[in-house]
RNA sequence: GGGAGCGUAGCUCAGUUGGUUCAGAGCGUCUGCCCUACAAGCAGAGGGUCGGGGGUUCGACUCCCUCCACUCCCACCA
């Protein structure tokens, strides 16, 4: 078959993807191997791919790749996550598109649309990741709300109420008014916002709730809430306000009493010193209220409008509300002033609006416990994080996490196993029926149609922190008494956890947590956290700005090996990685590169009747010595997770080592056959290579490997092992790098000389070069003639040097005199100044006393060695002179 | 406001207990080449007083202090 001169991804993509299903090589099944296990960080289900996703999980089909070619069961579970919130609004949305509103649903009909949107969009995110050659086990695939990981969701509430963990109560939580559900801590995002520091009066009140002639100033950056303000309060200790004491005020505009409080939470610095006490929509003023036994008014609805208890400006948005009530204040001269002022401000994760500060009945789950043995699993070492700058974050995260909100108020997502009585009791079970039996305890009269369950469902961080035991065991989470499965016995722990770091709250820390409680131990040995994909101007990829670009369409235009080798190239952990095409352009070239030098290495034909040139034999055994130093090193790479530089290090070996040195060396002269040796140590070596690639650029690898030579039906370079190191000389790669000095030497003559490559040229040689590298040099550089000296000689010519070994060029009618000795002088220069500070340093005592042997050592030869150059050069420039 | 991290070539980054002729790599830039594997290529070149200042040391990109710049995380100053 004739090879294209240009690598074509489209053609073997889909064929090898293909070819690698079909014969499920994914697939794994426990054995006595040792295993090694990923569960994908699982997108939302209605999630389509973007380039954090192809970054993350490049990464990991690359680590499950290079596994699997160790020899080690590699299994990788794909899925989905039911992402509440985020589908429920698609959902929402899709539906008011169809002109049917939410509220007009049954939560069963709404369900069954939900479901329906799931089977349609859900899963598109999978088929992407096959485009992109991930190596997933696709009969493994989950789905956070398939029927049994629902099962151990809710066993896990159940689990955790019985054990008095999980408890329901009245708390100030963070109200999304357009997700219309509480969030957790984690969901908030706190962003420094431009808005106005209002500065009202509050009289205050003659006693007889008519406004006195005196008045106080109060800053406030939410004026649309003063309706329900309980109190005003100043710091005990700020005297100016003493003569407050014990007095009212009025409420602007409302005109409603409200006491003076004291509270030492108030800064005396800040503003005016007073602070508006409003404990329904402050999470401070809340505690402010509970210290002092003050009432709560809530005036504003969960969409974030005013209701009816604001007296005022009822229905409207609170943002609207604020800029009204500014007026008013100000026609009613309430208002001193109002000036620009920026403060953070909380938006929901999710929908971006502004969070409420909000009263309401919600479930919480403890922390404290699970937060101190997740915190002692990552101090301890036991679970490492890469870069290990994330323990600190992660450590201060658990010293101060607060309960978890784990109840939304949404639709989708797993309901919460909560039954009410009719006297407001609450039993918590698995089942309505275990429930009903629970209450008939309580209460023998209850019938099922007396118990109400709870309408909220859980935080869907609440089913992903099970992932990696669920996928396994669904059984397990709930029963840490449960013995475990044989999928879970033999793939828990998984090995490694690639994923972004602003999920190490949420998800990481969280699974810890669920790891160490049902299975007595953490989930993965290490922590990948990679960086966030920005664009070339460091901008975060987003939908909005148009600065992403989409993977299908990369894909599409230079293949998926370009595409993940491009990620790849810069991506050390934790770095935010600058996306730039040229990057998947360099990934697409070297593709070619490959591509071509198999073309060239199958263009030879062999012939065992001929012998090895020496230049073969030694390009051969040198290479064979370069290739396992480089081996050695790209394992010590991937052993400390640098996939970029493990990447980088077979990227220069293959390009300059290989192609650059090696082929050329061994490429026979034109028309010519190739020593049978040779060639099949070529071959050899070059499959070696595709190994080593083969996890990073898997297509390209196939196609070639497949191509080498006639396969059996079901081999692929996947289960081929990974090249393993065996040992190098140094002396031969030192020797070997001392005849491409030498090469690059000649090569420069020749350019500045100008002198055509076919042209040979004679080669003296003074001083200790490898003889058995001569060959090399000859072909790479076109010399005739070798020979090793004691003296040039007179001859004009080039003298140059390569380390400390003096070279000499015969070149009558090339040289001239006045440009050479210039050259000389030139280097003679830096090498006598060079010299001076080696001996400046030798004659310091103090160096020589406190300096350890090698460095001494060391720097005697670097004195030696330039001696001897200027020497060298000195007598060159003798020469010349005698020339002329 | 608290904490963490970073600052090395135009860009993205290496530099592994302070000591190799150590100031590096890839990309980009510039110069010259279509020499039958590859112009998606080949052969070369230029480019940094390692953020500033101080200190410790025989010796500092590396350790300490300080200042400056940037980034991230956490956070209830209205």
């Amino acid at each position: 078959m004739e090879l294209a001169p240009k690598y074509n991804p489209a053609e073997v993509e889909d064929k090898w993807y293909a070819y690698w299903l079909e014969n499920k090589f994914f697939h794994s099944e426990p054995d006595d191997r040792e295993p090694y296990t990923i569960v994908i960080p699982p997108p939302n289900v209605t999630g389509i791919l973007h380039m954090g996703h192809v970054l993350n999980n490049t990464l990991n089909d690359v680590l499950i790749r290079k596994a699997r070619m160790d020899g080690k069961n590699a299994c990788w579970i794909p899925g989905t996550d039911h992402a509440s919130i985020a589908t429920e609004s698609k959902v929402v949305a899709k539906l008011k598109a169809m002109g049917i509103e939410k509220e007009d649903l049954t939560r069963e009909e709404f369900l069954r649309y939900a479901w329906e949107w799931k089977e349609e969009h859900g899963g598109i995110i999978l088929s992407q990741l096959r485009k992109l050659g991930a190596s997933c086990d696709w009969d493994r695939t989950r789905f956070t709300m398939d029927p049994d990981l629902t099962r151990a969701v809710i066993d896990t509430f159940v689990y955790f109420y019985k054990k008095g963990w999980i408890y329901r109560g009245v708390r100030m939580v963070n109200w999304d008014p357009v997700g219309l559900t509480a969030v957790s801590d984690e969901e908030v995002i706190h962003k420094d916002t431009r808005s106005e520091l209002y500065y009202l009066r509050y009289y205050v009140s003659d006693g007889c709730g008519k406004p006195s002639d005196k008045y106080i100033v109060v800053a406030t950056t939410r004026p649309e809430t003063i309706m329900a303000d309980a109190a005003v309060s100043v710091n005990p200790d700020d005297e100016r306000y003493r003569w407050l004491k014990g007095k009212k005020v009025l409420i602007p505009l409302v005109n409603r009493e409200i006491p003076i409080i004291e509270d030492s939470y108030v800064e005396i610095g800040f503003g005016t010193g007073c602070l508006k006490v409003t404990p329904a929509h402050d999470a401070s003023d809340y505690e402010i209220g509970l210290r002092h036994g003050l009432p709560s008014v809530d005036i504003i609805d969960e969409h974030g409008r005013l209701n009816e208890k604001a007296g005022i400006l009822v229905g409207e948005d609170r943002f609207e509300a604020r800029k009204k009530i500014a007026v008013m204040l100000e026609e009613n001269g309430l208002l001193e002033k109002a000036e620009p002022y920026t403060s953070p401000v909380g938006y929901s994760e999710r929908t971006n609006a502004v969070i409420e500060p909000k009263l309401s009945a919600q479930w919480f789950l403890r922390m404290d416990e699970l937060a101190r043995m997740a915190l002692d699993s990552v101090e301890s070492g036991r679970t490492k994080f890469i870069p290990e700058k994330y323990r600190n974050i992660y450590r201060h995260w658990m010293e101060t996490v607060r309960d978890w909100c784990i109840s939304r108020q949404l639709w989708w997502g797993q309901r919460i196993p909560a039954y009410y009585l009719p006297d407001g009791r609450t039993v918590v079970e698995s089942t309505p029926e275990k429930a009903l039996e629970e209450a008939r305890k309580l209460d023998p009269s209850v019938t099922a149609a007396d118990l109400r369950q709870d309408e909220d469902v859980l935080d869907t961080w609440f089913s992903s922190w099970l992932w990696p035991i669920s996928v396994f065991d669904p059984e397990k989470p709930g029963h840490p008494e449960h013995s475990p499965n044989r999928d879970l016995a033999y793939y828990y722990p998984t090995s490694d956890l690639v994923t972004a770091p602003d999920i190490i709250f949420f998800w990481v820390a969280r699974m810890i947590m669920a790891g160490d409680e049902f299975m007595g131990r953490e989930p993965f040995g290490n922590v990948y956290f990679t960086g966030i994909v920005r664009d070339k101007i460091g901008r975060k990829m987003s939908k909005t700005l148009g600065n992403s670009p989409d993977p299908l369409d990369l894909i599409k235009k230079y293949g998926a090996d370009a595409v993940r080798i491009g990620m790849l190239l810069c991506t050390a952990a934790g770095n935010d990685i600058f996306y730039d095409e040229s990057q998947i352009e360099q990934g697409r070239n070297f593709c070619n590169k490959i591509w071509n030098a198999y073309r060239l290495i199958k263009g030879w034909t062999a012939d065992d009747s001929i012998a090895p040139p020496k230049a073969s034999a030694m390009a051969v055994k040198w290479f064979g010595n370069k290739l396992s130093q480089a081996i050695e090193c790209v394992e010590g790479h991937y052993s400390k997770f640098r996939i970029s530089d493990a990447l980088m290090t077979v990227y220069r070996l293959f390009w300059d080592d290989f192609c650059s040195w090696y082929l050329e060396l061994v490429k026979p002269a034109y028309g010519e056959s190739i020593d049978a040796a040779t060639y099949g140590a070529t071959l050899e070596f070059f499959e070696t290579l595709l190994k080593m690639i083969h996890p990073v650029m898997p297509f390209i690898t196939e196609e070639l490997w497949q191509n080498m030579e006639e396969r059996k039906p079901g081999e692929t370079i996947m289960f081929a092992s990974s090249p393993k190191p065996s040992g190098y000389d140094g002396k031969v790669i030192a020797d070997f790098d001392m005849a491409e000095g030498t090469v690059n030497a000649l090569r420069g003559i020749r350019r500045q000389k100008n002198l055509s490559p076919r042209e040979p040229l004679d080669l003296l040689i003074k001083g200790e070069f490898p003889a058995e590298m001569i060959p090399v040099t000859e072909k790479l550089a076109g010399i005739g003639r070798t020979d090793m000296v004691q003296d040039f000689g007179g001859a004009a010519g080039v003298t140059f040097m390569v380390g400390t070994v003096e070279m000499f060029v015969p070149l009558a009618g090339h040289v001239d005199a006045d440009e050479e000795t210039a050259r000389i002088e030139k280097e003679l220069a830096y090498q006598k100044s060079f010299l001076e500070m080696v001996r400046r340093k030798l004659s310091n005592e103090s160096f020589i006393a406190h300096a350890p042997e090698k460095v001494i050592a060391l720097e005697r030869k670097k004195e030696a060695d330039a001696s001897s150059k200027v020497e060298s050069l000195e007598s060159q420039l003798n020469a010349l002179k005698n020339n002329k």
